[in-house]
DNA sequence: GTCTATACTAAGATAGAC
DNA sequence: GTCTATCTTAGTATAGAC
């Protein structure tokens, strides 16, 4: 670990992890080679099997610090100030780059990631953690009487997740983030509905 | 087109688009090799490139049929009969095959189908006319008084489309379809209370 | 229409020198 | 730690015979 005071003086290793995170979100782990990704961090073949065992392993790496900064970033909204109400808002109208897709969901839609575990792992535990933590705050709007009491908070925390990775879809279908948008908007008018 | 009296007569040409389909369902268009499909379809090489210019032309065929009829399978249930909220829970809870996810919503994460206008284009389409077939049904349920004033039909249409398209996600990042029966059934929740 | 032969690039990795 | 071979199999097609 570097002090983090001098200008980003990364490691290879580190480089070819940033490379990584870059090219699966953008291309997944099927069309992401190892050659891609030595070209992207400026490193070199022996370089980059000297570090990683080869292209699992470096997917490994990037899925699980992608995974931690999603679940990072949901935290830092959805256990911050303000109305139950507020803090689902804000996790929905946090900002995105809704045309790239989410980088953790689109690696659902990859059938190598899917069928090995250790790479599945991450991506399962993130997208369950949110839900779990959005189902706490659906509580806490329950208990306070601010969201009517016949809801389930599991259903609306999977509904609320749904409704982004599934925004995305009709961002990138459309190549406008506008259905992205609409959908986030329509959710949160129903929520607000007393 | 024959009388489809016969037992399934399937002509090479016919085999190769079916077997494209369901590979490019399972893997996506990056993941789908002409190899792969010739020996799905049980066709050789040079049969393929008889009846398709290549891969992209191969994929063309494959993924207008699938939006085709994925639009048919909508309008089945959002033409029936019944209210309009029984229309859209007819769609949310028709049977679906959660795990493999959504034929045309998969495609979206595909680079190459997205920077294809072709490609993509049939996928936008079939989107599109489905979130505007939804908010014509939301519409008439809000002209009689069966849902909410307040509600934007194309909000609404946005948000369900969405959260069934990320109903897979969340379905195939844990191996199950229970979180997306849980978005279906809270989105449900959500339009019911009056 | 279908088959086999051929071609050329990329994918994914190992070996050994420096 | 990094570099340059080298290897094997796939991907994506074209050519020409049958």
């Amino acid at each position: 670990m570097y002090s983090a005071v001098m200008s980003t003086p990364k490691t290879t290793s580190e480089r070819l992890v940033e490379a990584t995170r870059e090219l699966l979100w953008e291309r997944g782990y099927v069309g992401t080679s190892p050659k891609a990704v030595q070209q992207a961090a400026g490193a070199g073949q022996g370089s980059m099997y000297h570090h990683f065992t080869g292209k699992q392993d470096l997917a490994l790496a990037a899925i699980r610090r992608t995974a931690e900064e999603m679940g990072a970033a949901a935290e830092a909204v959805l256990g911050g100030e303000g109305s139950a109400y507020a803090r689902i808002e804000a996790y929905l109208l946090r900002e995105r780059e809704v045309l790239r897709g989410c980088p953790v969901g689109r690696l659902t839609m990859d059938p190598e990631v899917i069928a090995d575990p250790e790479l599945r792992a991450p991506v399962e535990e993130v997208l369950g953690r949110l839900r779990g933590r959005l189902a706490e705050v659906v509580q806490e709007g329950l208990d306070s009487g601010e969201l009517r009491g016949s809801l389930d908070p599991e259903e609306i925390a999977a509904t609320v997740v749904a409704t982004v990775q599934g925004g995305y879809v009709l961002a990138r279908a459309t190549g406008s983030r506008a259905p992205f948008d609409s959908a986030v908007r329509g959710l949160l008018a129903l929520l607000a509905a007393t």
